[in-house]
DNA sequence: GATGAATGAGCATTCATTCAT
DNA sequence: GATGAATGAATGCTCATTCAT
């Protein structure tokens, strides 16, 4: 069937429907995209309303439709990247497996993740900070959510004695704070390679050295958890 | 009484020298003080320098005469508290003794800081974050000299197998960010009670849990280190 | 009567051709007749841009939107007036003629002008000098033109001795100053009665007293050159 | 007798009158000539009082001692600058000799002074027409002035026919023009050089080409009127 | 008399947001 | 539904002027 003009399209009443509800989503998921890149590129705080519109190729009027303005739009940028990120590891953990080698696979595809879309993992990671209180509450509910999965790992390392009460959160802050300062930085090369160093950093006070050690060649050796 | 010239007028001869030059270095300090205020109760993007102003109760001229804008505000009111941090860690730490109760020196006195001054710990481990490129210069800075002061940890622990190089950084970031979080969420009481676990998780990976927990336990019987 | 859909909304089909494009030359217009007027009864330097935008009962942003700022403003108001005064002028002047005739026409025109608008002649004349390297260039570059077009009288009425060669720079200068001060003064009544001796005091030097009289009472007889 | 320093020079009574006096005179004329340099080269307009207080190397206070503001400043400059120009002219015009010759005095006096002091010409010609109303009403009856002594040619040539009763103003504007715009061009390397044109478009209308070819001969033959 | 720290009114400019078309 | 012209509150900053020392 040929593609007609999006103004020509409502004809049939099933595609009706779906226009009505969908094509203004697909509109909103143009907007967030070109919002994200903005923001990467210039910064939350010097971003303006007019340098998203510009690159969304829409008017002023059409991202009041979809926002209730900047700080909504971030919000809804960091949504959909943290949407996108679940579903990417979601699709890569294997539920049946160990907690290390779930570990492995998460901290794998986030890596994997930032290196192949930095401008989102700036958005997500940098310029959140800055967007007002809402966006920063999001942005620390996922943090707690990480902090909940690697807490997991005392019942399955049983470490004796175990780490102080705010290991995991000075971990997975850590963490995001070090790549956070490489995306600052603009040193994204070989993002890739730091997995090995996470992940020891994150299993080895639950594992050990040498446990940690070994799942980690392990996961390498099979990475997808397949 | 009678008038004196203005060059007599004030009688202790240390007096005079302080006029001119260190008046104004007295207003500036006054200035920072209430920027340093205003910056961690609104944020450092919503403060306008008329809160400032408004604040240190001097005129916008004045603001002007001390600073060369918002930005450069910031950035003094960050040196001015680092080197507050730096001298007072620096007179609690006793280069004689060993690196692990060195460490336990400078981990609690941070933590006393932060405690006692909230305000000033906002301003330099948050706010600084979203003032530009010169202000997060200075802070990584910052971040940089501890990461340098814990890899010292190596050589005193030699721990087997030594920790990933990137350890430090995220250890270091790690707490940053902990102490940040407990700042942003106002959740300040207690953050010296925090002393044994941040200790922990600095000191163990280089001397195992045993000794770690021995060198915390020295060091909380005689605080300063004396 | 039923509300028709915008782009219909507007029965005469050239009108909608004139809506966005033309609307807003439109907009620029009123602004620059606002200008024009404010400019010339406060003086450049002393207006401000709320002056402006109040004259023209526009909010300040649309200020921006059409104008790059005050200076550019400023600019656009001359290139305005220089417009209309050269179309005025190349409405009147028959290359045909003499050049003496075409001469008496242009003096004759320029003069009518400042006499019925003397607020667009102070902002050509007066203001244009104060407003910054670019309006200055430009302003230069219309004594230029009118200093080329004197010179021409060289060639018609060969004069012996001729002129030295800054007779015609200090000429067009004199007279665009003689016209400046009755502008700054406000003697505007009669500006147009200086014509004869304006006129005299350009063509006496190349045609001579005598003839330039008769030339000047040619014109007079049948003034639009008909 | 030895020079003293300022502050001990008030001890002799006769000495005190002058000091009281004219001690301040002299303080307004150094600030003066500071003021006069940095008006040149910054223009009127974008010259702050601290600019000029700078260059003079005094405080503030002092400056508004002398001064009533900047358009204060500026008017003693212009006047200061007319009074030596003034002297000048006098001390070269022989009133015994005749009005051609005076006239010719004059003028090269002009030049030689535009040229040997470019700053003071650029302030008198140039800025002062920015610097409000009370400036250019004093610049204006300079202008007059000079219009007055032209016209004395009248008498002196008895030119038949007169020129028009605008004449002098065209003229003495014209040359004023010319000269300010040199100096705006910066083109100020051979001034002097104009004086024959300069003298020519005064005096050709007057006694005609002829004669005023040779009174400029005979004066410039024995410059300096002697 | 001289100083310069302090003042604050005033300015140009930006940008999130609204609303008539 | 989409558009973008118009708005105007808010901001950072300058600089002429005052006044306590």
């Amino acid at each position: 069937m040929a593609r007609l003009p999006a103004h020509l399209s409502k004809a049939p009443v099933g595609r009706e429907r779906l226009s009505r509800e969908a094509l203004s989503e697909l509109q909103r998921e143009r907007i967030v995209d070109a919002a994200i890149e903005v923001f990467a590129k210039r910064g939350y705080q010097s971003t303006t309303v007019d340098n998203i519109v510009s690159a969304a190729k829409i008017g002023v009027g059409s991202f009041y439709a979809h926002f209730e303005g900047k700080d909504d739009c971030l919000l809804q940028c960091y949504v959909r990247i943290a949407a996108e990120a679940r579903e990417r590891i979601d699709a890569v953990v294997d539920p049946s497996r160990s907690w290390a080698q779930q570990t492995c696979a998460v901290l794998h595809e986030l890596l994997a993740m930032i290196a192949a879309e930095p401008l989102k993992a700036r958005v997500a990671l940098l310029e959140v900070q800055t967007g007002g209180t809402a966006a920063v509450a999001l942005y620390t509910a996922s943090v707690q959510e990480a902090i909940g999965f690697m807490t997991a790992g005392r019942a399955a390392g049983k470490p004796d004695p175990p780490p102080p009460a705010t290991f995991e959160e000075a971990t997975v802050s850590g963490i995001a704070w070090l790549l956070q300062q490489r995306l600052a930085r603009g040193e994204l090369d070989g993002v890739e390679d730091l997995f090995p160093e996470v992940a020891e950093v994150v299993l080895e006070p639950y594992l050990g050295a040498e446990q940690a050690a070994k799942e980690i060649a392990d996961f390498t050796a099979v990475p997808v958890g397949g």
